[in-house]
DNA sequence: TAGCTTGTTCGATGTTTCACGAACGTCGAA
DNA sequence: TTCGACGTTCGTGAAACATCGAACAAGCTA
């Protein structure tokens, strides 16, 4: 487990961010984040395979999507909200509430946070 | 030449959308047309062949983004600015104003407007 | 009719992406 | 030090994508 790379946010490039939003599992874990909280890795429910869950994570990473921080051998994963809105005004906004319209990424949720309502 | 397939507004996915704007080309594409004018197919240019080009206008096409019109044996291009605004409220602006921003598709211009500004 | 123009489609190629299970490295706990 | 938990990385396929040139179809034009 090195330490991963983050991109500045100078370096946020839009057709990263435009990839990594380009799946819906990925929408899904980004909706989960999108209220500020950090999360745990382990807390991440979705269909797939945990090395899966691991690349999603890591093209949200790469993108500048999310931030990564370990303790330990535990990771916390949270939303870069301030770096997006300074690097792209606006646009994680439209998209979470466009994702919201379609119920994009439904299928991905948090552990103890069935996600209901 | 048959005729292409246009999705309804309501069809129109954002996982497509991102999808399509996750390539410079195509959101310089994007970005020549956002002025709402309808453009000739013959009237843009990029650095790929033709049939690459015509790749991209497809994914372009497919993801509801824009509007192709035939008129005898040629094309017309248009961005679906009020369609994709009734889908996705401000979507398309804020894309346009990062795109701008990092001067993102600056390869693809039209014919006879050198992209100066 | 013959030929030109225009844009699409086809086939091939190389790259990237998504998916999985297995193996691995690291850390904390026993 | 041994064990278990936690994520990452690797190896591998299947699928999708970007790209090109060549072939094609449809419509003008001569």
């Amino acid at each position: 487990m090195k330490q991963a790379h983050h991109p500045e946010v100078g370096e946020i490039a839009l057709t990263g961010v435009m990839a990594a939003l380009s799946d819906p599992i990925r929408v899904g874990l980004v909706r989960v984040l999108a209220d500020g909280r950090e999360r745990g890795w382990g807390e991440f429910r979705a269909p797939v395979a945990k090395s899966t869950l691991s690349h999603h994570l890591r093209v949200l990473r790469d993108a500048g999507l999310t931030r990564t921080r370990q303790e330990g051998t535990r990771c916390f994963v949270a939303l870069r909200r301030q770096d997006m809105e300074a690097r792209f005004p606006g646009l994680l906004h439209v998209v979470l509430a466009a994702a919201e319209e379609e119920d994009l990424g439904r299928q991905v949720s948090m552990k103890d946070d069935p996600h209901p309502a």
